[in-house]
DNA sequence: AAAGTAACTTGCACTATACAAGCTATTATT
DNA sequence: AATAATAGCTTGTATAGTGCAAGTTACTTT
């Protein structure tokens, strides 16, 4: 099986863990995904993040998760341009993925709470 | 909040999925939780996996995965000593998350399965 | 005695991440 | 009119993580 351009989609294996840590193995991903489901929008937004991604690394992220399918950008003024970032179907749908991890993560580390939705 | 070393526990920020990334957030620690959930206990077992996981890669993940408290060695024979690899409480409890990343990772990459449990 | 096996470790090249600074186009302030 | 501020980046450099190959130790099998 391969995409459009004619490379494999199965990087490691066929299986669908494997497949999806291609795209969301690393510790920044995941966490764009997160302020994008809580409402956030603007590349400020997810910026004022506690966890103080830098900005390489989201303008990088932004650019992988659009390519993957996951998000999309949509202008939400001109001159100068400037674009929000909006969850598409298949991102929208690691929310139970996200909420097995808040589970997890609040059992084992006691302490810690989500960020509120914030509208 | 410290750990018996002293240092803050939350690494980045005190949200949960922020902590468990910390820990997870790579392309590795979570195929072998999901070997681990599968039934597979030792190194040549994991190493067999269709990924083809380099092997000081998995020694070190093993190693940090033990760290953090989600496997533990057991030793299964002496002379000479082997190991294996059996996950703990903390470790079993994300089988939730690996669970929903395979209804993800089954609806957007469609062809992939998850292997059989082996035992 | 030689080869094989399990569980690693070591060395090196390559890639990813982190931190700081700079850039571009525009709006707001003095 | 000049200066500062803001959003959304890009570029450069240093450090950390990953991948591949080979080597090591302590046995067991042929």
């Amino acid at each position: 099986m391969t995409d459009e351009l004619g490379k494999s989609i199965f990087e490691r294996s066929h299986c669908p863990i494997a497949c999806a840590l291609d795209y969301l193995g690393d510790k920044w991903s995941l966490l764009i995904i997160r302020d994008l489901l809580l409402g956030k929008k603007r590349y400020q937004e997810i910026m004022a993040s506690p966890e103080r991604i830098a900005t390489n690394i989201l303008a990088d992220r932004l650019k992988k998760l659009e390519a993957a399918g996951l998000v999309i950008q949509q202008a939400y003024q001109q001159k100068p341009v400037r674009y929000e970032y909006i969850l598409t179907k298949k991102g929208e749908d690691l929310r139970p993925v996200l909420e097995a991890l808040v589970k997890w993560g609040k059992a084992y580390f006691p302490g810690t709470t989500v960020f509120k939705s914030h509208e």
